[in-house]
DNA sequence: TTGATTGCAAAGCATTTGCATGCTA
DNA sequence: TAGCATGCAAATGCTTTGCAATCAA
């Protein structure tokens, strides 16, 4: 297990030594940890994650940690416009943008090169050089689409049913 | 002046009297100021301004005033990843997304229907429902471009100059 | 040994909420 | 008059900072 991650973690550890830090048992695990999982962690849900392998690890130190990580480039930070920051793996990913869906919290990923191409097109016009974007697209996603036209269809077919049945039940 | 922006005013009331909430003087003067203000507004940039006109009026009331803006359609959220909300028009405003020099915070806004009609299409195929989106390029504009490249400039020409007055001054 | 790192508590921000008072409709 | 609105202060939630103790190089 701790013998994957093996080139994460040797770009983490020239980025340490590149800029005079240290390698600490801490930072080792909240990187293995942030690497392991594959998802858009909050500083918090990071942390309660770390916390199950050693609940000495402070709430600061992952703060600090996914700073670093980010720096490193093997995070990048998002924001889905709750206030708090997310963070994914960035490293070797291609970059890619997010569809969140405002009912149950999913996230969708994707990636579109003529969206990027024409992105890059309109920064140029502009004189414009960008250095990072973020694209989100809010909306609801097909499940729970799917959920509210059954719930719907559920209150006008059946809703009459389960009034005829109802008293015998309960 | 304050006969500017009837129909902003117009929709705002319409919105005041459905939600059966009331019409107030802060009400009128938050909206009067969001309005002749053509900026990207925090809450304590418009509570700033409002303070100018009625020192009595309190943040909070900025506040909740700009989130009824908001549902009454006149104002839109938008977030630039630094921490905090702000405001812009949105009554008959086209939507658009937004480019932001991270050098000197400049904002350019700008529209594609190119980049629309590709998100709804990449939504589509997820059968994912938009609601909203928001596209943001972080980068440097123009002008700092332009100040950057003479100041490079300056460095590499007029500094061996500079070591030989600096004698002469100081 | 030296300076970076840690974890706690406290501080900082932006924003929200509780509540007594004030004011529309 | 009833109930929404206001403004203050206090509370909240996320994140950062100060600091003494600890630890890597």
């Amino acid at each position: 297990m701790s013998q994957e991650f093996t080139e994460e973690k040797e770009v983490f550890q020239q980025h340490i030594q590149k800029a005079g830090l240290k390698r600490t048992a801490q930072r080792d695990l909240i990187l293995e940890v942030f690497l392991r999982t594959e998802e858009h962690l909050t500083s918090e849900d990071l942390y309660r994650l770390v916390q199950k392998e050693d609940p000495n690890i402070g709430q600061t130190t992952v703060y600090r940690t996914l700073k670093l990580l980010t720096e490193a480039g093997l995070a990048r930070e998002v924001r889905f416009g709750d206030g708090r920051s997310r963070y994914e793996h960035n490293y070797k990913h291609q970059h890619h943008d997010h569809m969140i869906c405002t009912e149950c919290g999913a996230t969708i990923e994707f990636y579109s090169a003529e969206i990027e191409a024409l992105q890059d097109a309109i920064a140029a016009k502009h004189r414009f050089q960008p250095t990072y974007h973020s694209l989100r697209i809010n909306g609801i996603c097909a499940d729970c689409r799917r959920r509210a036209r059954e719930e719907k269809k559920h209150e006008l077919t059946s809703q009459p049913h389960v009034r005829l049945v109802s008293s015998t039940h309960e």
